[in-house]
DNA sequence: ACCTATAGGGACAATTTTATCCCTATATCC
DNA sequence: GGATATAGGGATAAAATTGTCCCTATAGGT
């Protein structure tokens, strides 16, 4: 999330556009999950152990003010939501399939290499 | 750059290993430029008004060190060094272009929901 | 002697993004 | 009464990424 951001986007860009909408940490995952099914923000959680609630929540936030998911509200208690694809973010699958394959295809030299780089630069840099 | 990351990627998914790969902020547009024969850092930079030097610098080495550019040293004064993609660097490119495209063929709404989430979300949250 | 172009990186500041902790509200089940 | 499931967000801390400033080295031009 943002406070009056400093930096602008480049959004010259085509590039830049998509990645706004598609760069958060685990918007594209997100985005199959809810096209998979696994459509309310219970079951997402339960999904990806590593992500929090509150950062779900953001993300999911994002991404349907950005157009990319709708979302439903059944007058229930407890609360129950549902969310699905636009046909905007329905139009990202074939992007993220690309990029999920890309990435399994190429899976054992770029865990070697990710790895490698993170050795190589922690020397460059610190933190503070 | 990193110190020893703390919080490790989850690279169970292929779509989390590409976009360690592509998620720097240049990563995409200096894969573009590259391919279109923009090989020298000095013509990136200037191909790119808001580029720093030392940004470039390590954008094109972290790509390098992920095996997506190879560097070509002349042995010369004052230095010279061209860029290219390695077949792995090519393979990106498809992936590239259907992000560039899916953001140039949406980019008037992009515009405006990018513009307006910005301001929705400025309340929630503050900088420190 | 001095300036320019060239590629790269150290040290550190600023910005942006994620993570952590905790609180709200309510119907249902034990 | 108390625990549970449910969706969401405030406040703030931590981490990760970018940006800024400045320094190295050297051939060639003026």
């Amino acid at each position: 999330m943002r406070y009056e951001r400093k930096i602008p986007i480049p959004i010259e860009c085509g590039l830049h556009l998509t990645k706004e909408v598609l760069g958060g940490k685990w918007k594209m995952s997100l985005i199959n999950a809810i096209h998979a099914g696994i459509k309310r923000p219970a079951r997402i959680e339960q999904a990806f152990p590593t992500l929090t609630k509150r950062v779900l929540s953001r993300q999911l936030k994002e991404l349907e003010a950005h157009g990319i998911i709708s979302k439903e509200i059944f007058p229930q208690l407890p609360p129950k939501v549902e969310y699905s694809l636009t046909p905007l973010g329905a139009s990202l699958l074939p992007i993220i399939d690309m990029m999920d394959n890309w990435g399994n295809e190429n899976r054992s030299f770029l865990e070697k290499v990710i790895e490698e780089t993170r050795l190589m630069v922690e020397i460059g840099n610190h933190a503070h």
